[in-house]
Formats: structure tokens, C-alpha cells, sequence
DNA sequence: AGAATCAAGTTATAATGTAACACTTCGGCT
DNA sequence: AGCCGAAGTGTTACATTATAACTTGATTCT
């Protein structure tokens, strides 16, 4: 059985790569029952857990979703903007910007480990019509 | 019964600002249901949907809670800085950090309504321990 | 092969949040 | 004043999100 949990990502993460807005635990849950109608909520989130650990797959802490990383799996803090129109998210990292927070929060002697940057917004196609 | 919703928000308020880390609804439920046995969880979202559009409590997202603000009620975004071992939260306010992530996001016409802006990791009490 | 180990599956339930409806008060109107 | 409509509040019930705890099965090592 060792090998069915990176099945398992990788089925998640195939799932929310065919998804442009954000999806949440559940919404997966239910296109991966169409396969496996006996799959339960605990192995979707130890998929997540994997995945967004690693970086392929972000969570949207302020909807309770998940989304497929844009820039091919990297580790940086991401920066995500959200469109709270058509649901779409981009995706921006900026280490200038990542200092300038650690600059901030440091001042007090806080040593930063996990950033959560999420703005929520129009996109521009949503904003002109 | 027109008044009873700025009771329940005073009551909702100092319940939060007694507690110097943040705190789930539910958590303010049991303390305000001491009082008031009957209190139903709506009643406690109302009260805190009204103080956090008005700035006197911010939405810690990570966390599905909420802390009383430390500045005064503003309303601007706040950088909040969360211990994730004493729990306790820093709330910053920048500016210029501000206009920097409106010009990363708006390069692709991005119009940014809201920002969540948190940042975990260990303060310096708990770092130095 | 057999035992130990650890990941994955399963069940059940906890925690968080909200829709929908009923009720009470307030304010205007006749 | 008494009635009516608007608006906010209380209440019930339920939807959604997440995880604890235990069982099962696979892999590795001797």
C-alpha cells in the first residue's frame, strides 16, 4: 500500500490542475468518488497536506480552497490575488516584497516562518465589464 | 429589539479584548452563554460581522478566529504577526507595504478591495525560550 | 517466511459557518 | 392612538470543513 498515497497526489493533484478558480477539499472529494466512490475526507487531506507542503498546490487560507501552483512548484511565499467576481487567482512572488514584511514584523523580534498573502479584488477583465 | 444588536456587539467586544490571544466564535459562544445559556451561533457571527467590517476586530483567516484590534479601530489592512507557540498576535500597519503589493498585483490590472496579510512564526519571547 | 513498522483506509465525530424562517420592535401613516 | 410595513434579531436546523482514533494492509528487514 505504500505506493497508492503518491497515487493519490497525484490524482489530486490532476484534479485541481483542471480547475482554473480555486476548489475546495469537498469539491474534489466528489469528482474523485466518480473513480472511487469509497474515498473519504481523510485521505484527500493527506494528499493536500503532501502537496502543499511541497509547494504544488497552495491553500487559500481566507476561502477554505486550494488551488494548483502557476510557477511550477516552487516554495516561495506566494503573493495571490483573488478575484471575488469570476473566482480566478494569479500568482506573484516578490522576495523585495518579502523583505520589506520581515523588515516590519522583525522590528519586534518576530522570526516570520509561513506567510499568508492573499488580496482579494477584481481581476481586470472583471473590473472593466 | 432594536438595541439589543449593540449590546450583544459590546459584549462580543469585551469578551475579545479580554483575551490577549485570539479566539474561535465558539470559544466567545461558551463564554457568552454563561450569561445567556441560549445564545445561538448566529447571533455571535452577526455581532462579529459587524465589528469586523467596522475594524474594531480583525479575521485571523489561518486560524478561523478572531482578536479584538490593538490599534484603535482602524480600518486599514493589517500585517498580523501570529506566534504559533504562545498564540499571542502583533498587528502592523504599513503603507508603503501596502502601495508596493498594489503594484505587484496591479501590473496585470488587478484592483485590490481587501488584504490578508498574516504571517506565522515565533515571537521573540518565544523564540529566545 | 515471519515480525515489525508505518503508511493508507475507514468510521465517526468535532469544529466552523450559514440559510431560512419566525418574532419583535420601531417608525410612519391614517 | 392604532395599524401596517420595514428592518433587525432570535431560533432552528443544517451545510461545510476538518480531524481524531482505530483498522487494515503493504513493505522491509532478519
Amino acid at each position: 500500500m505504500r505506493k497508492r498515497g503518491k497515487q493519490m497526489q497525484a490524482e489530486v493533484l490532476a484534479v485541481l490542475r483542471g480547475h482554473r478558480a480555486p476548489m475546495s477539499a469537498y469539491e474534489m472529494l466528489g469528482c474523485l468518488r466518480e473513480e472511487n466512490p469509497r474515498l473519504a475526507p481523510p485521505t484527500i487531506y493527506r494528499a493536500l497536506a503532501v502537496l502543499t507542503d511541497r509547494g504544488s498546490v497552495h491553500r487559500l487560507e481566507s476561502l477554505n480552497a486550494f488551488i494548483a501552483c502557476q510557477r511550477d512548484r516552487h516554495r516561495h511565499a506566494s503573493i495571490l490575488s483573488i478575484c471575488d467576481d469570476c473566482g480566478g487567482v494569479e500568482e506573484n512572488v516578490s522576495t523585495e516584497l518579502l523583505n520589506k514584511l520581515s523588515g516590519i514584523v522583525g522590528q519586534s523580534g518576530f522570526a516570520p516562518m509561513r506567510h499568508v498573502i492573499e488580496i482579494h479584488g477584481q481581476c481586470a477583465a472583471c473590473e472593466s465589464a
